[in-house]
DNA sequence: TTGAAAGCGCTAACAG
DNA sequence: CTGTTAGCGCTTTCAA
C-alpha cells in the first residue's frame, strides 16, 4: 500500500483511463444492462480490487437520498429486555443491508427529543424507538417528516403508528389470576413509568383481574414510578412497612423485582413462605434465584423481529396496509414464588 | 408546513435574497468572525427558525471529512456485560457530539470482518471493538486507513493497538486463591473462547495460582470453548461426569456460570455444599441466587469510560502519547457460593 | 459502448 | 460585510 489515500471512483477512472461513469456502472453491477465491453469491465474491476476500493456510503447516500440506515432508540441498553431487542432488529438489519444508530434515552424525554433530532439530522431511513412515554408530541412532528417510524413496548392512542407490543393487558391479568387462585387477597402492585401505556396496560389488568374476583382496590398497595430497580426497592420497603402489609407482590418489570427481592432480605422476609411474588419479563437467571421466579414472559425475539420487519417495509413499500399494530403474546412461566395460601388463611382477610 | 420539503442552505439563501455562503456561515457561528452584519443575521436565523431547518449530516461530513459518528462492535449485544459498555460509551460519546452506530459480531470472525468493512465504508471517525479474538489481521488492515480504533476487553500482543481490558490475570488468581484457602484442591476451569486474550489470561491466572500452591494440573478439569450458556451446561455436565468430580468450578463468564448452574441443579447437586463455584463478571441479580454468587467483579462502567475517552483522545490529537495500554483492576465479592472443606477432607486428595 | 455534465447539501479559499 | 467558485464522491440523464 504505498498510497494511504482510500480508492475513489474518479482514481480508478484515471488509471482505467475511462469515465468516472464507467467505473460506476461496472462497479455497481450495471455493466450488463449499459452493455460495457467485458474488456473495460475486467481492466476496472481489477483496478478496483488492486486499490481495494470500497465506496463511499456517505456520497452514496447524498446522492440517492437513501442512507440505508436505521436508528433506534431505547430507555436503557443494559436493561437485558431492551438489548435482546436492540440485538435482534441489529441482526435483522445488516442482513438487509442497513446499519444501526443506537440511542440510550436514559428514560427521560428530552434526551429522547434530542436523540430523534441526532437520527433526523443524519437522515436515517427509518426508526425504531421504545419511547420513554409521557409525550408523544414530538414523535407526532417527526412522523411529518415522512421518515417511517415503528415504535416498540409502548405506543401512543393518539399516533397514528405502527407498533408491537407485549399483551401487557392479558399478561398482567395471568399474573394476578394465579395469586387469587393461590389464595391471595391482598396484592400489591409495583408499577413501573406512569402514564406510559406499558404501565397503563397493566395497571388495567391488574385492576381488572381484582375486579372480576370481586376484590377491592386498595390504592395504597400501587406503589413506584419507573421501571428501575431502586423504584422496587422503595416501594416495596414502603408496602412491607406498611398498615397492610401485603402477601404477594406484582413486580412489573425485571428490574424492579431485582429492587424487591432486595428489599425483602433486608427486612429479613422470605419469598415465598413471608411473601409471594411475580415479575414481568422472564430472564434466563430467574430459574436460579433463591427462589425461582413465577414471571410473565415476553417473546423479546418475536418483538426484534417483527419491530425491524415492520419497518423495512414501511421503508420499502408505498403501500398502505392496514394491521400495523401488532400485540405478542406473553405467557405466565410458574415457578416458586407464589406460595398457596390455606383457604382459612385466604379467608381472613 | 405548506411545504414537506426539507430546508436546506439554498432555501434559506433564496427567500433571504443572500447568498448560501452568508447563510451557512450565520448558521454555524462564524456571523461574528466574517462580521456580518446584525440585520442579516437576524433575516437568516428567523427563516433558518421558521423552516426548521437542521444541517444535513450527509452532506456536512462529506465535505469536512468527518462524520462525528463512531461504531462499535461487540460480540453479543444483549450479555450484560458488553451492554453496559455499549451504554457507556453511546453516552459519552453523545456528550461529545458523536452518534454510535452497533454491531454484533455473534462472536463469529466472519461477521466481525463484515462489520469492520461496513462501519469503514460508512466512514465512522473511530471505532470501539471488543474482538472475537482469535484473528487480529484484519483489524491490523483497517488500522492502515488511519482510523483511530481502540480494543476493549481483548486485545492482539501482536497489534499496536490502544486497549482496555479487566486484570484478567489477577482476578483469575483471587477466585482461584480463594478456593484454594477454603481448602480446595480440586478445581475445574470452564474456559470461554480458547484463544482469546481474555481467556488466555484467565488461564494463565488459574494455572499459576494452582501452580504457587503446588498443586497438580490436572487438563481433564480444563472445559469449554466460549463464553456463552451452553458451553458453560455442557462443560459442566462433562466435569460432574467424569472420573475425578472438582470440589470447585471457576466459571469464566456469567453467562457459562448460568450454564453450571443449570447442569448442576439438573444433576440435583447443591451450591456450595456439593460444589462451589465462582463467577467472573458479577452481575445484580448474583445477589439473589439460591446461594449467592461469589464473583470476579469488573468495572464495566470505568472499562466504558475509559475506552470511548480513549477513542476520543485518538480522534481530536495527534499526540502519540503513550499510556495507551489500561488495565482495570478487578475485585473480588465473596458471598456464598464457595464451601470451606474441613482440613481432613481437604488433605484427603 | 461510452462520456460529459449536473447536482445531492455543505464548507472554504479567495476575491471584492 | 458579502458573494463566486470549486469540490467532497457518487449516480444518472442525455447525448454521442
Amino acid at each position: 500500500m504505498p498510497n494511504n489515500q482510500q480508492a475513489t471512483l474518479k482514481i480508478i477512472a484515471e488509471r482505467a483511463h475511462v469515465s468516472v461513469t464507467t467505473v460506476s456502472r461496472v462497479l455497481s453491477g450495471d455493466a450488463e444492462k449499459c452493455r460495457i465491453s467485458k474488456k473495460t469491465e475486467d481492466v476496472v474491476r481489477r483496478i478496483a480490487k488492486e486499490l481495494h476500493y470500497e465506496p463511499n456510503q456517505l456520497a452514496r447516500a447524498l446522492r440517492l437520498k437513501q442512507t440505508y440506515t436505521i436508528g433506534i432508540i431505547i430507555p436503557d441498553i443494559s436493561n437485558p429486555f431492551f438489548s435482546s431487542i436492540a440485538r435482534c432488529v441489529e441482526i435483522e438489519s445488516r442482513k438487509a443491508g442497513y446499519s444501526v444508530m443506537i440511542c440510550d434515552s436514559q428514560e427521560n424525554t428530552e434526551i429522547e427529543k434530542e436523540s430523534i433530532k441526532i437520527l433526523g439530522m443524519r437522515k436515517i431511513d427509518g426508526m425504531i424507538i421504545c419511547p420513554v412515554g409521557k409525550e408523544w408530541k414530538h414523535i407526532y412532528e417527526f412522523t411529518k417528516l415522512n421518515i417511517p417510524i415503528v415504535t416498540v413496548d409502548r405506543y401512543f392512542p393518539e399516533l397514528n403508528v405502527p407498533y408491537v407490543v407485549s399483551e401487557n393487558y392479558d399478561g398482567s391479568m395471568q399474573a394476578v389470576n394465579y395469586f387469587i387462585e393461590n389464595g391471595h387477597r391482598r396484592i400489591a402492585f409495583i408499577q413501573g413509568l406512569t402514564d406510559s401505556s406499558v404501565n397503563n396496560d397493566r395497571l388495567r389488568g391488574y385492576k381488572d383481574a381484582l375486579q372480576m374476583h370481586n376484590l377491592p382496590l386498595n390504592e395504597s398497595l400501587i406503589v413506584g414510578d419507573n421501571f428501575g430497580e431502586q423504584s422496587g426497592y422503595i416501594g416495596t420497603k414502603i408496602l412491607l412497612n406498611g398498615p397492610e402489609r401485603p402477601t404477594a407482590i406484582f413486580a412489573v418489570s425485571n428490574l424492579i423485582s431485582l429492587g424487591a427481592m432486595r428489599a425483602i432480605s433486608e427486612e429479613q422476609l422470605t419469598i415465598p413462605d413471608d411473601i409471594s411474588i411475580i415479575a414481568f419479563d422472564d430472564q434466563p437467571y430467574f430459574n436460579y434465584l433463591c427462589t425461582p421466579m413465577t414471571t410473565v414472559g415476553q417473546r423479546k425475539e418475536e418483538i426484534g423481529q417483527i419491530s425491524i420487519k415492520l419497518l423495512l417495509n414501511e421503508i420499502n413499500s408505498d403501500d398502505i396496509s392496514d394491521n400495523k399494530r401488532i400485540t405478542v403474546s406473553t405467557e405466565l412461566i410458574v415457578r416458586k414464588s407464589v406460595k398457596r395460601l390455606t383457604a382459612s388463611l385466604s379467608e381472613a382477610y
